[in-house]
DNA sequence: GCGGGCGCTTGATGCAGATCAATTGCGACG
DNA sequence: CGTCGCAATTGATCTGCATCAAGCGCCCGC
């Protein structure tokens, strides 16, 4: 192997006195509200112990504000805590093309570790509290840490998977069932973090939406208004409640 | 750590009399003509010789036969060495979605590893030959060979950066467009494999081509004729090669 | 060499969704 | 409380691609 991997032991004292600027009020990955769902879900508890130590917390965005800028240097792996954000590029002409959404305990920059360079921006759509794991530090942890890299695997192939799956629906499904497929992605998501899968609020515009399926802001409006009157679901600005899932899945022809 | 790790004097004889059935011809990945291109290719040489002993090599498909069946337990990571393959899925109504395409020196699994389970069929489109490693003795390795995970999770990030582009230019662009992006991308994909990115054998049909970009194949083949006709290639049948990259360029509105 | 079938091309028509345009309604701020 | 500004909705028209239909040509087997 090329490099020593450090003991275990040492890790701690190594990354002793790290974590954010200032603020007390700091809690640990294992008390942490999210840790059912979060990074550490599936890592045994010595190693969660061991990966605590190598989060900075508690750093907080204001909605709007970015994240990461595209082109840099990657820095980080990022988890979302609360709130939630949009990942978009620009294309030649200033097109903005939406890449997709974080929700809370996502993990922000997987794609990134290629390039060593983040490929689009994100930016904040609420306020963001957030997590930061240093590459040089997690790729430390992946050395020594056989749970923690399995598990970055997993995600990682998680990702591509639903990403390969998504692209393949999109060329096959009218502007509704695009429309039905996101929102019941969103429900998804959401209830696998232990939130509502039947209400809640679309942190994102009519506009992103659009851009994230491939449609117009228009479509996207005439499609919710279609859904409402055929009583699939109510809302109302950016409220909203999916009332008849399966009518969703059918018109999103998943299998 | 939860397992282990053997040590690595002893994986050479771990593996000893693995491999394929007969066939004396077999090589190296040392002295495989892929070797510049394939998984080693990024790895210090002492981990390609332990690789080595835990690739089943010589394997053959003919054209149209199955390497992969969805929904199957995923037994192995699969490496394209000659030929090429077509991953799609069938939807409720049977209808096939085509995901992609694998070409040499490609790694065919690595959506799979989340769910243990391959989400869509690979069939060969070509006669292909292919290399195999199991993923348990590959996880066994990745536990050893500090460059081989790398490598992985460098691997993973990358497709993950292009099938999240490609999802996300597939709504911005036209027909043209995205016909204009399939070709730029099989010919880099060429050229990074050392074959000739200007001139090159379609393997897969219009129809295949069709169901990968979201269109028809009457789209599919009228957008050849233009391009035709505008002089920017020359087709003839599956035969073709590129004249005016920079013009497809443009059409793929790539930055 | 010749017939048949399939993959591909070309043509005509209809429709979903883009585009253009106007209106509504919610929230921010004085 | 009224006004301003932007997000969202609704309506009218236009266009690109799907759909339906027919014809061509390459390749395979006999």
């Amino acid at each position: 192997m090329r490099r020593a991997a450090p003991q275990k032991q040492h890790i701690e004292r190594l990354f002793a006195g790290s974590g954010p600027g200032g603020g007390g009020a700091e809690i640990s990955c294992g008390s942490c509200a999210l840790s059912r769902i979060c990074l550490p879900a599936h890592l045994p508890p010595e190693e969660v112990r061991i990966l605590e130590h190598a989060v900075d917390r508690g750093h907080v965005l204001a909605p709007g504000a970015t994240l990461i800028y595209a082109g840099l240097r990657m820095q980080a792996l990022y988890v979302v805590r609360s709130g939630s954000a949009k990942c978009y590029c620009l294309s030649a002409e200033g097109e903005e093309r939406v890449r997709g959404f974080y929700l809370p305990g996502e993990l922000i920059g997987l794609e990134s570790f290629a390039e060593r360079r983040h490929p689009c921006n994100v930016v904040a759509l609420e306020p963001v509290h957030y997590c930061k794991i240093p590459v040089n530090r997690l790729e430390l942890l992946i050395d020594i840490l056989p749970g923690l890299r399995r598990e970055i695997v997993r995600l990682m192939s998680q990702s591509l998977e639903e990403s390969q799956r998504l692209r393949a629906s999109l060329g096959l499904v009218d502007a509704r069932g695009r429309l039905a497929s996101f929102l019941l992605d969103l429900s998804r998501r959401l209830e696998r973090r232990g939130l509502s899968p039947r209400e809640f609020k679309l942190s994102m515009s009519r506009w992103d939406i659009a851009r994230y399926l491939g449609l117009t802001v228009e479509t996207v409006s005439r499609g919710l208004t279609a859904f409402k009157r055929a009583g699939w679901l109510t809302v109302r600005l950016r409220h909203i409640a999916i009332l008849r899932p399966d009518a969703f899945a059918v018109l999103a022809k998943l299998k």
